[in-house]
RNA sequence: GGCCCAGUAGUUCAGUUGGUUAGAACGCCAGCCUGUCACGCUGGAGGUCGACGGUUCGAGCCCGUUCUGGGUCGCCA
């Protein structure tokens, strides 16, 4: 039977000089000194110890051992003569009587190094995340995941909200996202899904009187990945309050997060409540993006009146943004480099000039400019030395391009970014409805859950023309951290009347909305309460919170960007028994 | 589905204008080395240059197709 160790490999000290111990764990490295002395470096979860080996039969017998074995070392502890100031258990070293191999590692070789996993090809290291996850580094993002989660679930339930499961296996949800679908045996030609959410079992808690509920929600959409979104499935911070506002969200979550933040992010500091509100109109208008990056200090102008008629050819009849950064140095290179990277990011043209030490303007489109140098100082404020980087077209479109140039001359221009920091806001009044690009028809924006800004009132005008169905916004609301989407959250509509007259402005009825969410809507006749909730992504925000660009660094077991686990080999092959028991033949196309 | 980037030793990469036997570092193997800690020194093994086709006297390099991986747009109530 296997004896247990007395102490981890990170947690003895000068002071434990002379005691008899026995550590375990992967042989990490030997340092073969001479003929007779090694050093045996062994790593567990809690550190690295060095043992060192100065006979010679014991010497034989390590060098058989293959790293990465697993090994027990027993003996006594003692002070080095050489110390390392630079490792916790440097001052001493384990001197064994007895090395036993636990777990044989049968090869020489390893895909990849195990101290430089990171360095190494993703398929590989997805493949072989069993090796890579004892990367000490690798390891320290699953573990601040841990202590994020456990930090999240003690702060909602000291702020009164109760941590209730909601089911894996339902029903398919009309709305959003591709589900995925679960074939049920017992009912052939049916289906279940993975929840996208467990958006509506929340909403019914409310409905039956639990007034504060969380849950870190696994949730699944069969939508394509990007290095921030996981493919597949993610978890969230769901919660749902009754008898709520906006502004009853907000508090919480403004007195949750920041904490958190500064205890376990990368940065130290985090903005403190309140926190910043933007309306999404404003948000596009000033920041050119609705997840803006506050750390930066540049804004978006205006400047459609001033330069669409100015003579060059891509203003005429466009809207015109400007970013304008002062005291600017960079060469033209430079500026030749950020031109090409924005057209690459957002598939438009950025233009520029900039005012010289002698007032004069001058590159890029500085020859349009000269009749109306003056003008263009005023409007815009310029002084010598300022760069003005230039977009257009359709007002959507030259926001957004001029959102990424704002965020890459802040990224690049030094001075403009306090980076190290989190920066929360805010973005609300999004829109309620807007033309479908394809349909060409009036559309939910976001989710038809959400409670409209002026409730039936103002569904009802529109209905009369009297009112615009695009001016109308929702109590819909996201919270930006760095740039980073953290979360969408809403008042939610908790009136089959206004529910019922939100989905005939688009051209559906009560019917559509009794056969999309049944539950909801029969819950809702049965006396709801005004409720309000949000559902933060637990995985963006330990993301943020250590530094990582890509979402697999934080996840334990995560799919590559096509959805397959290459570890596990899924998805897989199913046996024809299995097919046949859920009545599913298959048209797979070669 | 579109676009961009990458694919050369176990790993990370270099490879000039198309030209002899495709290199380096780390890792691996062997030897040396009595205080290393990224130990050091010497030597060695290790390659279907992602695949297929084309151009050429000659292709890792040029052209075409394709596969794989990543990024991005679409998509993500």
């Amino acid at each position: 039977m296997f004896q247990s160790r007395t102490h981890t490999c990170g947690e003895l000290r000068i002071e434990d000089a002379g005691k008899k111990v026995k550590i375990v764990g992967w042989m990490e490295n030997v340092r073969e000194v001479s003929a007779n002395l090694a050093f045996v470096v062994v790593r567990d979860f809690y550190g690295t110890t060095q043992a060192v080996v100065q006979n010679e039969d014991m010497m034989s017998f390590v060098k058989g051992i293959t790293r990465e074995s697993t090994i027990s070392i027993e003996g006594e502890v003692r002070e080095r003569t050489s110390k390392n100031p630079n490792l916790p258990t440097g001052d001493i070293e384990v001197v064994p009587e007895k090395i036993e191999v636990l777990g044989r590692c049968r090869y020489n070789e390893l895909p990849f190094q195990i101290n430089h996993s990171r360095e190494a090809d993703e398929a590989t290291r997805l493949k072989y995340r069993y090796l890579d996850l004892r990367n000490p580094e690798v390891k320290s993002n699953i573990v601040l995941r841990c202590n994020v989660v456990a930090a999240l679930r003690k702060s909602m339930t000291e702020h009164g909200f109760l941590e209730i499961t909601t089911p894996i296996l339902t029903a398919s949800s009309p709305e959003g996202a591709r589900d995925y679908l679960v074939p049920a045996r017992n009912h052939p030609g049916k289906f279940y899904a993975l929840p996208q959410a467990p958006q509506q079992f929340k909403q019914l808690l409310m409905t039956s009187g639990f007034d504060r509920y969380f849950q870190i929600a696994p949730c699944f959409r069969d939508e394509d990945a990007r290095a921030d979104r996981s493919p597949g499935e993610f978890y969230q911070l769901d919660m749902e309050m009754a008898f709520a506002n906006q502004e009853d969200v907000f508090a919480v979550l403004e007195d949750v997060l920041p904490p958190i933040f500064a205890k376990y992010g990368k940065y130290n500091v985090a903005s403190e409540a309140p926190f910043k509100r933007i309306s999404f109109s404003d948000s596009m208008e000033i920041y050119g993006s609705d997840k803006p990056d506050l750390r930066i200090d540049l804004v978006v102008r205006d400047a459609t009146e001033l330069l669409s008629d100015c003579g060059f050819e891509p203003f005429a009849g466009s809207t015109v943004k400007a970013v304008v950064v002062p005291d600017f140095t960079q060469t033209r290179k430079f500026i030749d480099q950020l031109c090409a990277d924005v057209e690459v990011v957002s598939g438009n043209k950025a233009f520029w000039f900039r005012l010289d030490e002698n007032f004069d303007l001058v590159g890029g489109i500085s020859k349009f400019l000269t009749e109306r140098k003056n003008a263009i100082i005023a409007a815009l404020d310029l002084k010598p030395n300022c760069f003005v980087g230039l977009t257009s077209g359709k007002k959507l479109a030259a926001q957004k391009t001029a959102g990424v140039l704002r965020k890459m001359l802040g990224a690049s221009v030094p001075g403009h970014m306090d980076a190290e920091r989190y920066e929360f806001c805010w973005i609300v009044d999004f829109p309620m409805y807007e033309i479908g690009e394809e349909s060409g028809e009036l559309e939910f924006c976001h989710n038809p859950f959400s409670m409209p800004n002026g409730g039936l009132e103002i569904l009802d005008k529109v209905e009369k023309g009297e009112a615009d169905p695009l001016a109308i916004t929702a109590y819909q609301y996201d919270l930006v951290c760095n740039g980073v989407e953290l979360s969408s959250g809403a008042v939610r509509n908790h009136d089959p009347e206004i529910m019922i007259k939100a989905f005939e402005l688009v051209g559906l009825g009560e019917d559509d909305v009794k056969a999309k969410f049944p539950a909801m809507y029969n819950a809702f006749c049965y006396g709801a309460p005004p409720h309000a909730g949000i559902a933060p992504g637990v995985d963006r925000m330990v993301m943020l919170l250590a530094g990582e660009d890509s979402i697999r660094e934080i996840i334990p077991f995560p799919m590559n960007k096509t959805a397959q686990d290459l570890m596990m080999g899924a998805p897989s092959a199913v046996e024809p028994k299995q097919l046949r028991e859920l009545h599913i033949v298959l048209d797979v196309k070669e």
